[in-house]
DNA sequence: AGAGTATCTGAACGAACGTCCAGGAAGTTC
DNA sequence: GAACTTCCTGGACGTTCGTTCAGATACTCT
């Protein structure tokens, strides 16, 4: 019984699948799915390339397990967001004191801001798995899926409003990347404000109703 | 004096280039900027492999090359739609008999309908473009291109809701491309109707007053 | 006609690629 | 510790790639 490591040979196994996935999304990150090669991806990983064809049958099939990971992940986010967002408005509501705290529209924006700053490599990645998604149907369902976890987690009461405002965080994104400089939280929330406000109105006549 | 060529060297050659990038374009239709090689640029415009180097230094100088180009081929669709869109509310204006044409509204999602259905080889590679420049500085005024000539032709009194509305059309279009079969114009009516309608209240309140 | 120049291309080169494979290392079971 | 399975990897193979280049062809000009 030493200090060594505890997991079976199949839990090591399936950590080194996870090591490749994540270097693979680092070169995308960097460089783009055209930059993902074999030997690109095990230098990132700092392992031998061998040691991917191992895990992965195809490169092709390491791109998808990856593309795919990436698209789990935001989905995943996206959930928390909304979930930490419904318990925040929960105690908005139960105490009676005046909320001053940041609005949806702060929220949104400044999470905008972020995927369009920091984490804009990332957001590249994810319009690089919509792309492939859009010549192999196999991908669509990976790539739509932070949309259907939003479009279930809300409710929308007006279903063409929802839809814009999903079509205008796309559009915000996309064309964010190809600012020369990333736009701000300040620049994107009057934008947002427009997209939200419709939804909030009627939200609120309901309520008053 | 022949039947035959009457340009010189000079036009042949610019001619040639002309046929290496539009079959550069139906490459990227075809299989996206990953499938643009010498050899299947050269096969797809039935020419010799040694003819493409010779008219563009690099690889790198056709893919740029035959993006910019598809993007202004865009930008100017976009200016002779608007054009035209505007002659016809011209006459609209003019004569008082009561227009029963299409509505803007109709337009638009006809025309993006058609974007993600005859044409949606030629919108991927639109989008292919835009994530090109989102890694490379030098490309983004020609992926811009579109998003000038509509923000310098049409007057836009609210700049928000404008903003809005590019956003819009560029999220419609790429969801639409990872559908699994491509929205109709009907489906995609109301959405682009809310889109318009707050800039188009303002604008008929404007002409009221 | 002949010099000059732009256009064109078959063939080849070196580099990078995806993938394979024989064999070694590590872990598990008896 | 022996048998067995899984994990791992250095090295190689055949292919495709971007690019080069010497030489051929087509046109212009004087």
């Amino acid at each position: 019984m030493t200090t060594m490591q505890r997991d079976g040979r199949k839990a090591r196994g399936e950590k080194r699948r996870q090591e490749i996935i994540e270097a693979t999304l680092r070169v995308i990150e960097r460089d783009g799915v055209a930059g993902v090669t074999h030997r690109s991806v095990a230098r990132e990983a700092g392992i031998p390339t061998a040691s991917i064809t191992y895990h992965f049958a195809t490169l092709d099939d390491l791109l998808i397990a990856t593309l795919i990971s990436c698209a789990r992940d935001m989905a995943t986010e996206v959930y928390w967001m909304i979930d930490r967002a419904r318990s925040r408005e929960g105690l908005r509501r139960s105490s009676g004191s005046p909320y001053s705290g940041p609005s949806a529209a702060d929220e949104v924006s400044a999470l905008l801001a972020e995927a369009l700053g920091p984490r804009r490599g990332r957001t590249m990645a994810e319009y690089e798995l919509y792309l492939l998604a859009a010549r192999r149907p196999s991908l669509r369902p990976a790539a739509r899926r932070w949309l259907d976890v939003l479009t279930s987690m809300v409710k929308h009461d007006d279903e063409v409003a929802f839809r814009v405002f999903l079509a205008g965080i796309d559009g915000l994104l996309i064309q964010g990347l190809i600012d020369d400089e990333p736009p701000t939280a300040e620049e994107l929330r009057p934008v947002v404000e427009y997209l939200l406000n419709p939804t909030e109105r009627r939200r609120r006549a309901r309520q008053e109703a």
